[in-house]
DNA sequence: GATGAATGAGAGTTCATTCAT
DNA sequence: AATGAATGAACTCTCATTCAT
């Protein structure tokens, strides 16, 4: 804040508009903290990849911690909306339960990189952010676990905590993120039928199933 | 005082011996790491956690990253070597996939700091410590796989990808850790017993299973 | 909304004349500058404080200097055309003595925002700005050793170095603005009598005075 | 906060020992506080005065404010320190006051730096350490009010308002400072005669003056 | 073996300012 | 006449690191 040599020109705007910026940024954000997480992306770096000078950031979100939020809260939203939209509220359980394991695989196989920082960047929220996304993050889990309870309720699914064995199963397809390569040996389709067999193995009863002939194909 | 008053505890930890104050980092950046991430940490907070000197932090360590290397390297070896210990060579592919399953349950309870920097701080790793980490990894998740394809080539267990099997059960397996809370009201054992019928009923075949009763108690 | 949202107001201020405009951000500079300092004002504070956009400054001022310069001279020029208005030129010396110290003292009174800004600012002004300041400053200075100078030359002060005598004075007088308050105690009236005491000690031959009955009252 | 190529090797310590930078420190913040006002120095700049690396600020103080409080105490301490060793706790009120003003303007006219600062620099301290500062002032400003309020009492000076007697006469001792050059044409000892003449005169009443010839010469 | 003092680089953030609309 | 979007420079402060003692 110097007073007598503030006499530097600073060659302004590029007069895009608001939107096209904010994109730019969601986008840099996206891969760079993807790549390197959270903390160890700096705002410096960010402007840069998103094309941008430094202090443009500040013209769209309020802090760093914000443009975290903004990241997080937008694909998660965008993951319950698509789950919303993808399993039929009115079908049978188990129906709903190899939509749902399916939506699930294929939205985690094709959009890693969003997942990721849901999943792992949640530790640098803070405490009112981090309380915003576990709320939406429940919401997601409960879909699964509400499936699971009707299932049970159902006769289709063999009784155990719900909780568990959605959490369970969460998990493991989740697990696909790390290794799965969508040039690899293994295609999506591939995948996707292993691990649905691996999820309906996880809930149903197996002497029902051998009877019944569930969890041989879908 | 005004200015910051440095000297004001005399010194109280100069000569003691290398061991002890080795201890003393990596408890602290155990701790620490576990709560705020490896880039989160900064050597200054590590030092105070720890009751040295800043400075005393290069005579055990080359630089930062060296104390995550340790870190992750010390517990993925104990993973391991406590694994091997647990894990019988000799016995039968079945009996071998239920003491590993249990072991990796109980020790991913009762160790969740170890096993979560281990997971989570791999991308702050430096190529070279990344590889190194990645190494002791695979040698732990091929046991599973070993196990799996021993008792697919047994003809105890369901012919599919063993990579990929073990690869989701390990999944689901340490997805205990975010939820799991050793003061919760599930026991450590209900846990288990839940984990371990979810893991056997990834690997049996369902008709099979219904004939031979597997699948129903460990 | 996470991402920061302009345009929540819809532009009432557009479109209004240009001395109105001029006016909010003298107020707002006033109040603000006052409050904190120049250096202490940022343009983003002083337009929103003002009512107006951030850009709308430039169509005012060229820079940030200007808007001070512009304070500082505004207030003094009716300083000293308030001052000259109140101290009749003809006058005896001693009445445009005891005409000057009053206006002196209920101007500061009631102006002490004002007049705070332009003794306390002029550290803040580049040279050029800062000689035309203290020009305006030095007329008004100018006043009272003139009227000083007469007195002496007239036999009814006591010989010294006016410009010592005014000066101190001054600094005595300007001395009321830090702790007056209109709300306080002592009466604006109150205080102007206990000052122009003191003023007129200052000036007169004590002897003189004690014979003449000057400096009893006024 | 990268992790990759942090590589640079720092040039690091001269080794000096602490309280020789406190005070390079100090000089240079006093220094470059009159100059520009608090808010006008940046850490920069006041480093590089100081001869030091940026950050070497942050081992002596804890923050900005932090050096500018520790100069103002400092300076407001050695002022009291020393007005209590030069006025003589027994002597008779008239005397302590002339001692006091004395002591006031050669003080002032010799250290204008360090007083510019005590009274300019306030409004830039945080509510704490403003009030700590206005604790040292007042017990400064007591001390006058006290010898006049005794002056007073024993009946060797008019009866009048002690605080704003002794308010006005600091101002107009006070107000020495920013025009006294002690390379000018008056001595700091002619000042000093003709500012305790104006100051005896604001607290004799002029006809005892007159009569007893107080006032007269000191 | 451990420490205190120091350091350059970079962190997130705000600054005064520009310009197309 | 006024604004929204943008910008480089500078801000305060923390980082990992060094070295004489």
């Amino acid at each position: 804040m110097r007073t007598i040599d503030r006499k530097a020109a600073p060659r302004p705007t590029e007069g895009q508009n608001r939107q096209d910026t904010l994109s730019l940024i969601r986008t840099a954000g996206l891969d760079l903290i993807y790549e390197r997480g959270y903390e160890g992306v700096g705002l410096r770096l960010l402007a840069a990849r998103a094309g941008i000078g430094q202090s443009t950031l500040y013209g769209h979100y309020a802090n760093k911690q914000d443009v975290l939020v903004d990241l997080i809260c937008l694909h998660m939203e965008e993951l319950l909306s698509c789950m919303d939209k993808a399993v039929p509220a009115g079908a049978a359980p188990f129906d709903r339960f190899l939509i749902f394991v399916r939506f699930h695989l294929t939205y985690h196989m094709r959009r890693r990189r969003e997942v990721f920082i849901c999943y792992s960047e949640l530790r640098s929220l803070e405490p009112d952010n981090h309380a915003r996304v576990t709320g939406l993050r429940r919401r997601y889990e409960h879909a699964l676990i509400g499936i699971i309870r009707d299932g049970m309720a159902a006769g289709v699914m063999r009784r155990a905590d719900p909780r568990v064995a959605a959490y369970a199963i969460l998990a493991m397809l989740s697990g696909v993120t790390p290794w799965f390569d969508p040039k690899g040996p293994l295609s999506e389709e591939a995948v996707c039928k292993e691990y649905i067999r691996l999820a309906v193995a996880a809930v149903v009863d197996p002497v029902e199933a051998a009877l019944t002939g569930r969890g041989a194909d879908h």
